[in-house]
DNA sequence: AATTGTTTGTACCGATTGGTCTAGATTAGT
DNA sequence: ACTAATCTAGACCAATCGGTACAAACAATT
């Protein structure tokens, strides 16, 4: 048997996730993922398939890499209100440290979900109820704990703290200021006051 | 002399935001356009020049008729919680009797601001400041009546309910249902309370 | 009827798109 | 040495992209 592979598909996966992440699955062209990773033409369409199958396991990896992994970390806090408030600052220190300006590639493809396949638009959908999950947990737990106030409707908060990530991630992308992001970080932690 | 011109340009202009409202700008071919308008290819580009600033009149156009004229009716009501209240309403009675989900069109462009030219994302980000303005107003008319609790920040809730209200709109486009709409649209309400 | 400017249809341009394919180099096991 | 599997480099494909060009049809003024 000759030799199995030369290159890491999981490298690959990096470095053209980081390609989708930034331009978006219809503005990054094939020549771009080629030059990226590096490898070449054939062995990229060998080993993923095509530009489709390529994005689809690039948003895989980073909901599991990204979300699902940021999400356990602030769960395992034990601690739902500074779990909230960290996910917050999190996203606005992430959002002003990134100078590409690229967003969270989970929330770039739900903008664009009209252009995406049936297996694309359920991989996001399955992330927002994940992460809306996740606050729900958090003001159930807190509740129960005391910390947090028992006449607030913890399915309705957590929907809405969902939308103001969301808006944080789109709105830093350019449209609005870090002081401004702060400003509405504040008020999604405020929800639970 | 000659005739004048043979076909609408405000039509054509109607047909057009059409176009790039459902599709985007990136995804809007010029044979769409062509298709769309009922014009000529050679018709369009002398009466608009290209695709980029035939893009920039049909946003201008969306401005100027869609969000200024909505939020001067819902100010000339006079009466701020209701104008707040009516515009959430609006905005989720927009997008969910929109069977196209093509969203709201403002909104769509900032999301793709990353890919626009400076005339553009200035357009967007003045029409942000304004719909910020009209939240900010409508929260410090309500607290001199004393319809609104003093103590809360304007401009900080205001921001908010911009988060909120391009959440849902961004969010109405596939992503989540009616009722959880409806249920942060309520939450934008809560936020004066 | 001549003139003038617009509309229309279509051909055309170079560039780029996603995707296929072939040729040859490379490396490992037999 | 031989074979088998994978790599690289690049040619190639039809389709589409935004944009230009041009000739014919057209209408309104002179």
């Amino acid at each position: 048997m000759p030799w199995e592979k030369s290159f890491s598909e999981d490298v690959v996966l990096e470095k053209a996730m980081q390609v989708f992440w930034s331009k978006g699955f219809d503005s990054a062209s094939m020549a771009n993922l080629i030059k990226e990773t590096g490898i070449n033409r054939g062995s990229l369409y060998n080993a993923f398939g095509g530009k489709q199958a390529l994005f689809v396991k690039t948003l895989l990896k980073y909901d599991s890499e990204n979300r699902k992994t940021t999400l356990a970390k602030l769960e395992a806090l034990d601690e739902p209100c500074r779990a909230i408030c960290e996910f917050f600052d999190g996203i606005v220190a992430n959002t002003v440290a990134d100078t590409e300006r690229k967003g969270c590639f989970l929330f770039n493809t739900v903008l664009a979900c009209g252009s995406h396949s049936a297996e694309v638009n359920a991989i996001v959908a399955n992330g927002l109820r994940e992460i809306e999950g996740f606050f729900r947990r958090c003001i159930e737990v807190g509740q129960v704990r005391g910390d947090i106030r028992k006449d607030i409707d913890a399915e309705s908060k957590a929907k809405a703290m969902v939308a103001l990530a969301l808006a944080i991630r789109v709105l830093g992308r350019g449209a609005y200021t870090e002081a401004a992001l702060k400003t509405i970080a504040a008020e999604a932690k405020q929800l639970i006051n």
